[in-house]
DNA sequence: TAAAAATATATGAAAATTGGTATATATGAA
DNA sequence: TTCATATATACCAATTTTCATATATTTTTA
C-alpha cells in the first residue's frame, strides 16, 4: 500500500476516529460508530466505503449488521502505526469511548474467530 | 500534536517525501529537495512552511540556505510513526535519493550539533 | 552599492474533498 | 408479502487544498 494513499485515508477527523475505535474495539458496526461519533449514517458510512476501498478495513455482514475491523493482511509498519497512534492518543478517542458505552442495545454479534 | 492534523500534514506526496528524506538525512535545504523531488522552488517551499508552522520541522539559517530538519521536540509516537515510515518506504524514495547523489555542487552545512 | 543566488510569500484559478439530502438495497420480523 | 431497521450509494453544492505565476526578502559576492 502507497503510503500516501495510507495517510490521506488517515487524514480526515471522521475516518481517523473511525480507525482507531475499530482498532480498540476490534469490529465495530455502523450503527455504533455513529453513536460514538455522533454523526448521521451517510457520512459514517461512506467514509468505511472509502477506508475499506483502499483495504485498510474488511467488513463482515451478521444479519442486518456489518461490522467492520482492521484488515488483518495490512503491512507490519501499518498495523504498528496505527498501534502506536492508538495507545497514544487516548484522551483523543476518550469522548467516542464514552458515547458508544452510553449506547442501548449494542448489536450481539458472534465471535469473529480466525479472520 | 493532534493526531488529525499531523496525519493531514503528511496526506500529501510533496510534503510525505520531504518528511522521510529529510528523516533519513538529517537534514536537507530547499534546494536539495527541488533536485530530489524535481519540483519548482515555490512548490517546496510551501509546503516546508506549512510543515514548519505544524511543528513538524525546525529550520536554521546557514549563509544564503535555509536547512530543515525534523522538530526532536515532537512526542515520540510522531517520531516512532516517521521513523517506522521511513524504513519500510525505502523503495518509495529511493527515486528521490537517487536525484539528490547526482546533484552537483550540495551545500557545505556546518555540522548542526546539540539541536 | 549592484547583481546573483536561495528562499519566502501573495494571489487567484483549478482540482480535490467533504457532507447533506434523497433514494436504493438488504435483512429479519410480522 | 409488507414493514421496519441497518446500510449503501447517487447527486450536487460548499469547502478545502493545491499549484502556477509573479514578486518580495535575505545573504553573498563583485
Amino acid at each position: 500500500m502507497n503510503p500516501v494513499q495510507f495517510y490521506k485515508c488517515l487524514a480526515d477527523e471522521t475516518r481517523l476516529r473511525c480507525m482507531l475505535l475499530i482498532h480498540l474495539e476490534q469490529e465495530l458496526c455502523v450503527c455504533e460508530l455513529m453513536q460514538a461519533l455522533n454523526e448521521s449514517q451517510p457520512k459514517i458510512s461512506r467514509h468505511l466505503a472509502q477506508l475499506r476501498t483502499c483495504g485498510l478495513l474488511t467488513d463482515r455482514r451478521q444479519g442486518q449488521w456489518v461490522f467492520y475491523s482492521i484488515n488483518k493482511a495490512l503491512p507490519d509498519w501499518i498495523l504498528a502505526v496505527l498501534n502506536e497512534t492508538t495507545c497514544n492518543n487516548m484522551a483523543f478517542l476518550e469522548v467516542n469511548q464514552q458515547q458508544l458505552g452510553t449506547m442501548g442495545d449494542r448489536p450481539d454479534r458472534a465471535v469473529a474467530c480466525c479472520t
